[in-house]
DNA sequence: ATGACTGCAAAGCCTTTGCACGCAA
DNA sequence: TTGCGTGCAAAGGCTTTGCAGTCAT
C-alpha cells in the first residue's frame, strides 16, 4: 500500500504549477482543494456545483481551465465518463492507480486496481513499440445492483 | 487468425438489424457498408464526408442513428479519438477486437491486439464480480514518428 | 506597473431531437 | 395504408474562447 496522502497531491500539484511559471490564484487553488478530496474522477460540471454548495463558487471557466493546465503537467488523468462528458482525476506522485468498470445501466463507477493487468498491459506497449506514458481501462457492463 | 470476413459483418449486422424488427433503409445500408470497409475507428462527421465524397451522401442525422443503433446491438463498439469525439468501429462477429494506442502528437491510431491482456482484464472483470460486457483499453503516448 | 488570473457571456463543436416527407412492408 | 426511415434545421450539452476587470508579483 502507498503512503501518500491527498495533501501530498495538493501539495505537488502547487510546486508544479509554480515550477511552471504559473502564479497563484484563488480560483485554481480552490479547484485543487477540492480534487484532493475526490476518492473517484469528477466532472467539471459536478465540481463546479459541489463548489456552489461549499460556498466556494469558481467560474467554470476557471474551472474548466484549471483541469487542463493539471492535466497538462500530468496531476490529473481524464476519463470519458458518459458519451460526451470527462471525469478528472487525480495522478498520485508514486504512479499508483485504479481503473473503472462503469455500468451502462446506472452510471455508476467501480474503482479498481490490478497488478497482472498492469504488467500485461506495460507488456504490450514494449512489444508494439509504442511510448506510452498512460493508459486507459474501460469495462463496461451491469454493476452488482442492476443485474438482478 | 479469424476467418470472418468484413462482408460477414455486414450480412450479420442487417440480420441482426431486421432480427430486431428494423426494415430496410437506403441511408443505413449506406452506412453499413461504408463501416463494413474501414480498417479502424472512424468518427461519424468523417464518415459523413467520406461518403458525400463517393456521391452516397447520407444526412447526418441518419449516420448518427445508425451507428447507435449498431452500437446498441452490440455490432459497434465506441471509442473516444479525441476530446469529445466518438470514434466507431465493427465488433467481429467471432469476438476477435484489438485496442489503440492513440499517439498524444499526432493523433495516430495505431490498433494492436493481446492476449495476456484479454485474459489479465477477463480474470479482473471475474474477481470483482462485475458482469462486464466489454471493455476499453488506450494506451497513451508518443508513436514512433513522434517520439524522435 | 506588468501581466497572469478570474468570471461572465458568447461562441464552438459534436451530437441529439423535432418535424414533415418518402418509402418499405 | 401504416408507421418506420430519412434529411433538414434547430436545439442540447459540454467545453472553449473573448474580453474587461482584478490580483499576484
Amino acid at each position: 500500500m502507498s503512503t501518500a496522502t491527498r495533501s501530498d497531491w495538493a501539495e505537488e500539484a502547487r510546486a508544479a504549477l509554480s515550477g511552471a511559471g504559473y502564479r497563484r490564484g484563488g480560483a485554481r487553488a480552490t479547484v485543487i482543494d477540492a480534487l484532493a478530496e475526490q476518492d473517484c474522477a469528477i466532472t467539471a460540471l459536478d465540481l463546479e456545483e459541489e463548489l456552489r454548495r461549499r460556498d466556494e463558487g469558481v467560474g467554470r471557466a476557471s474551472i474548466y481551465r484549471a483541469l487542463e493546465q493539471l492535466e497538462q503537467l500530468g496531476l490529473l488523468q481524464r476519463i470519458e465518463v458518459c458519451r460526451g462528458t470527462a471525469g478528472y482525476e487525480r495522478v498520485e506522485p508514486d504512479g499508483e492507480h485504479h481503473h473503472h468498470a462503469i455500468c451502462r445501466d446506472c452510471g455508476r463507477l467501480i474503482p479498481f486496481e490490478d497488478r497482472s493487468l498492469e504488467r500485461a498491459l506495460a507488456k504490450v506497449a514494449d512489444r508494439i513499440g509504442f511510448d506510452a506514458s498512460g493508459h486507459d481501462v474501460v469495462l463496461r457492463g451491469l454493476c452488482d445492483r442492476c443485474e438482478r
